[in-house]
DNA sequence: TTGCTTTTGCAAATGGTTTGCAAATATTAT
DNA sequence: ATAATATTTGCAAACCATTTGCAAAAGCAA
C-alpha cells in the first residue's frame, strides 16, 4: 500500500480521536478535500490492515476507530455522540460460546444506547 | 392496528422462531406474497408497539426477532446462520454507565461473529 | 351496507456505499 | 533525475436495503 496524502490525512484524524468516526464526518474534517470514494476506499483498506477497526450502529452507517486498542462505546440517541467505555465481559461469554456451543469466535460488537448527561438536563428544562 | 392478513402471517413467522429473520428473508417466506412495502412497514410497527426487536448485524440489515425475551446471538460467517445465547452482562455494564458516566441507558446491542462446528468441520476436509 | 379510516401495492425516491474507467500520482528501475 | 510500471484518485453512474407518495383495496363501526 503506497503512501499518499489522502490517507495520511486521513490516518492522522484517528490519532487523537476516541470516539468513532463516519466516512462523512471524515469528509468534513477534511473539508472535502478528497472525493468521498477516495474516503470510502481507504478506511476500508486500513480497516484490511487493522490499522482501523469498524462498528455498525443501528443507524446503518460504518463507524471507524483506531484499530490498536479494545473498547466499546456508549451513543446518545438525543445528541448523537458517543462516549467510551472500557468495560468489557466478552471474554466470559466468548468462553461459554467456544465451550458451550461449538463455536469458534472471532469477533464481538457491543453497544449501549442511551441519553447523556447534558441531554437529561436539556430535556428537564 | 387493525388486524389484516398480511400481518397475521408476518407475525405468525416468529412464533416458532429463535433467530432474526430479515425482511427480504420474511418476503420470500410468504412467497413473495406481500409487497416487500408491506413487510417493511409492518415490522417496523411490530417493533414500535413491542411485538418485535430488531438488531443490526454488520452486513447494515436489519433482522427482527420476538420482542417478548431478551437475549443475544452469535453470527457464523461462514453459513451465515444465527445462534441464540441467553449469557448477557449487560446489566453491570448499565449501571457502570450509569452510575460513572451519568447516562440513561435505553438498550444495548451485542452480539458475536465466528465460525460454527459444522463449518469448522467443512473446513477442515 | 354505508361511510370513514387504515392498509396495501406500485413505482419512484433516498442515502450510504461501491464500482468502472481515465487521468493523476507514487514507486522502481534505468 | 527520468522513464516505465503499478497504484490511487476523482468523477459519474450503479447498487441495494429501505422509505415514501398516492390511488385503490380492505377492515371496522354504526
Amino acid at each position: 500500500m503506497r503512501s499518499t496524502k489522502a490517507r495520511r490525512d486521513i490516518l492522522d484524524l484517528f490519532h487523537n480521536e476516541d470516539v468513532p468516526l463516519s466516512a462523512d464526518y471524515v469528509y468534513e474534517l477534511l473539508n472535502g478535500e478528497y472525493d468521498r470514494s477516495t474516503i470510502y476506499r481507504n478506511l476500508k483498506n486500513f480497516e484490511n490492515n487493522g490499522k482501523l477497526r469498524s462498528i455498525v450502529f443501528s443507524d446503518k452507517i460504518t463507524y471507524f476507530y483506531k484499530g490498536s486498542e479494545h473498547f466499546h462505546f456508549i451513543y446518545c440517541v438525543k445528541c448523537k455522540k458517543f462516549e467510551r467505555f472500557d468495560l468489557c465481559y466478552s471474554e466470559s461469554i466468548s468462553k461459554y460460546i467456544t465451550e458451550n456451543l461449538g463455536y469458534k469466535v472471532l469477533g464481538h460488537t457491543l453497544y449501549f444506547e442511551g441519553i447523556c448527561k447534558n441531554c437529561q438536563e436539556e430535556m428537564k428544562k
